[in-house]
DNA sequence: ATATATTCGGATAAATTTGTCCGAATTAAA
DNA sequence: TTTAATTCGGACAAATTTATCCGAATATAT
């Protein structure tokens, strides 16, 4: 819908991920594509892109694996994860998919939507990865149903 | 970004057509795909696509082209447009793309994300034709840069 | 040292979305 | 009645996204 699968994908892993970060367990890819229910391979891809751009560390060979350290867990907000894996266009341009405009000259669509899409940014940007895996040890929330 | 291709292209190309409907004139496929900037043959598919769920009319033949007369304007959401071309499933399930989920157990974006969801939702549903191209003829928004 | 468990990276394949082409059907005007 | 302008529908093509496979590199434990 508004993210890709891809970004879905990531998402979800890095949640995940944060999650026994808060107990410095490393997770392997097995176990987050099991866990979160995403095709193993294709959900590599995305934790390398992950992992690249400084969002998660991982370590090779036996007990390897992927986590994150506290003090990154508290700065990398959502709206890391989506630009790491989508792109800045997600952020920048229409968020609606529309044409290009000004605000001078908004097309019919925008003053109900610019609101949406305000929201969403302000939304990504000041979610942290260490309240939101808070949330899931608390029993506030739920990784799987 | 939210709406696919095809959607963002019948989004415009409806506004297009209704702007001219109230004037009662009809549009052919080539002036709404010029005046809206999108690829005529795929247009095409889309329009009739709006065509066969009753959004807009079209009449084949010179002088032919698109048009909605105004009480199906008045009554025709955006809501129904998106309906029309990502079908129901744009409508339910998780608005973010995650998976499925209850509100007794919902994963950690949740309580961030259902007011955005919402949003959108109810914007799309007051939102009709005829309100949106008297903006465009009064000069308030426009359709092109 | 060796075996094993893991991530990494490149190639490739499948699926979906986006886009094109063309002939048939329809309608109106000349 | 002929011609021209248009939508319609099906087949196809290109591009993008999603997904798989496999060997290489790396780190750990035995
Ligand atoms: S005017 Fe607003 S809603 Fe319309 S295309 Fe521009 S940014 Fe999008
Ligand atoms: S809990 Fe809410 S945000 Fe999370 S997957 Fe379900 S609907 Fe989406």
């Amino acid at each position: 819908m508004i993210f890709s699968k891809a970004c879905e994908y990531g998402i979800r892993a890095t949640m995940y991920v944060s999650l026994h970060s808060l107990e410095n367990k490393r997770v392997s890819l097995k176990d987050i594509s099991r866990e979160i229910d995403s095709p193993e391979a294709f959900t590599a891809k995305v934790l390398q892109q992950l992992s690249r751009s400084g969002i998660i560390n991982s370590l090779k060979g036996p007990t390897g694996g992927f986590f994150i350290d506290k003090p990154t867990m508290q700065k990398t907000n959502l709206s890391h994860v989506v630009y790491a894996i989508e792109g800045a266009s997600f952020f920048k341009g229409c968020g609606l998919g529309l044409k290009e405009c000004s605000e001078k000259r908004p097309c019919p669509l925008h003053s109900r939507f610019k609101i949406i899409r305000e929201e969403l940014r302000v939304s990504l940007e000041n979610t942290n990865l260490y309240d939101l895996s808070l949330g899931v040890k608390d029993g506030l929330t739920f990784l799987k149903k």
